[in-house]
DNA sequence: GTATTTGCAAATGATTTGCAGTGCT
DNA sequence: AGCACTGCAAATCATTTGCAAATAC
């Protein structure tokens, strides 16, 4: 289990049980919607307001400790921040799943961006499509 | 200038005065949110509603006319359909800049998605950075 | 002890809906 | 003519804000 406790502090943000609940449910899962982490947050943490979810999402975006992913046709979902990878996103059932950013793609965006004299910070790939069980369910 | 009107009876869909605007506007900008399409169309069409642009907006990405491209910490802009390519989004002034598509890269894609058994319908890239006119006005 | 954070309730903002009238084909 | 589309106003849903009480450090 990550230490979110020392993730915070890192990052100056008290450890309040609220916050280390928000991180711990966001990670089981990888990748949640505020309305999901509300769903699961409260029933560990009964008395959670929504707001309190929401003015904590928009800290810990904004000190990356949490990263937004914006799905098309579909509410944001927030994963904690890691490595550069490759977003799945299922179109029937939403589930988002991660896989490891190739090197070569890499090079290919820098290749890109650099002729535009384009400052690049950060790379966000979805790639859209059915998930396996998901085709399953639509054949039967 | 595209023909409005063949592609939206194409797509089953009434060519209003309306619904030419906004595929007009969009198509000048290149990528606008629904506010921006609203302060665009009324100047041509002043009693243009609000609501008239949400339903269009929602019937023409079903109709696969439009696109959303979602962006991290903006509202979501739209495009015209048209062929695969990159975003490059200026995180200082929210444009937002088409890059043609590398064929290797979609190669890449493919094969990650293949690997996982996954149907791969969509691709969406966005590259977050700072535009050459951004950096000027910041280096001032 | 002090500054930050929380929870509540109210405010704001964004999007959707219902319906009567209008316009495309 | 007939059905789809528009515009308005109201409804709904999502997100933000202000403030008094509670909590981390």
């Amino acid at each position: 289990m990550t230490d979110y406790v020392t993730l915070l502090k890192e990052n100056d943000l008290k450890a309040t049980f609220q916050r280390i609940n928000i991180l711990d449910v966001i990670d089981k899962s990888g990748h949640m919607s505020v309305e999901n982490i509300y769903e699961e947050v409260i029933k560990i943490h009964p008395s959670i307001s929504l707001a309190t979810i929401y003015k904590n999402i928009v800290l810990m975006v904004e000190k990356s400790v949490l990263v937004e992913v914006p799905i098309s046709g579909r509410k944001s979902k927030y994963e904690l921040s890691k490595s550069d990878h490759i977003h799945l996103v299922c179109t029937e059932c939403g589930e988002v799943e991660d896989k490891p950013c190739i090197e070569e793609t890499d090079k290919v965006f820098h290749a890109l961006t650099d002729s535009e004299h384009f400052k690049l910070n950060k790379r966000q790939v979805n790639l859209y499509g059915v998930c396996a069980s998901c085709q399953k369910a639509l054949a039967s």
